[in-house]
DNA sequence: TGGATTACGAAAACTGTTTTCATTATTGAA
DNA sequence: TTCAATAATGAAAACAGTTTTCGTAATCCA
């Protein structure tokens, strides 16, 4: 298994690749290039995680507060469609976006009480499955895994969840 | 891999079994047996697949024309709390609901062409799950495995999208 | 630089679901 | 059997996240 590490910083050089890519994309596409996906593209690229609309557009609004969030969505929906960002449901009726990781597919570990989700990719799995369509006549195009659970280290677990709480009442 | 049928007709054993589970359940819970909530459940436990709230709610509809989606929501909820049924979110944006198969726990193949959706449980993928689990130090409550494609048999699958949109049409 | 085209932002609309609230049904005790 | 107390119902309003609308503003190529 690989456990993709999340609390690295960001690396300036992908930044920059994945803006140019998506000046590209706009260009091909015949679209306008505008202050405004400029700056929730830059934003977003500079976000970790599995990233909100909500939060997003508190990060944008930093640097522009007149960005409302209907460009906010539309922006999103350009990344997605760029193949630059994936979107992620968890369950908790909010649309999530990242852009892709190091590794360019995984799946996910949902702790139900502190909220962290931890990352992984396993070749066996993959190739698992692909039997199983297989065996099933059904040629798979996409996937989606997602265990939910708990955190067997309950300290660090509560740490967590505690930081969570503040951060919520201090928004 | 066993794949689930699903085409068997439901089994009347089975439906009564469910029903009396469910009275069960309300009693336990010191809730009240009713008209509707028994409509409901039965209409339900008698229909196959992955219904959604819609789907019922129409079925419930021919029996007593009077109930109203309020009460079909609620009551879907309390089968899920009883454990007697699934909420599933494919995607599309609705919720759908499902009685336990013969399988306990199982996951999902959906074709993204005529949306049939096959069923399957494989012991080493769950078994290989545990273990990734288990290396990442995190325990699974549970999981959802969804594989989004297509039919490998174009003939059958183009039959099935035939038949979808003539119901669509005349619904 | 003009002018066709595209994007923006605020607000309204939409969708699936939940909640409210006045009314009705169920239930266990008298 | 009544009789409350309690819970459930159904219509409509509220809700949350997202999408669309529409008048105005920015982009960009000839
Ligand atoms: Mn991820
Ligand atoms: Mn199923
Ligand atoms: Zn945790
Ligand atoms: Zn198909």
């Amino acid at each position: 298994m690989v456990t993709i590490n999340t609390n690295t910083p960001v690396d300036e050089e992908l930044v920059k690749e994945k803006e140019a890519a998506f000046a590209a994309f706009i260009q091909r596409r015949g679209l306008k290039t505008t202050r405004q996906r400029n700056t929730i593209i830059s934003t977003f690229f500079r976000m970790r995680g599995h990233i909100s609309v909500e939060e997003l557009l508190v990060q944008v609004k930093k640097a522009n507060p007149r960005i409302g969030y209907a460009t906010v969505y539309r922006t999103l929906h350009l990344l997605v469609e760029s193949g630059l960002v994936e979107e992620r449901r968890f369950g908790d009726g909010l649309a999530r976006y990242e852009g892709h990781s190091a590794v360019e597919h995984h799946d996910h570990m949902i702790c139900l009480e502190c909220g962290l989700i931890s990352e992984f990719y396993n070749p066996r799995l993959e190739a698992l499955q692909e039997s199983l369509a297989e065996e099933n006549n059904f040629e798979i195009y996409r996937h989606r895994l997602e265990l939910y659970g708990v955190c067997k280290d309950k300290a660090a677990c509560e740490a967590r969840k505690q930081q969570k709480a503040a951060r919520a009442q201090g928004a």
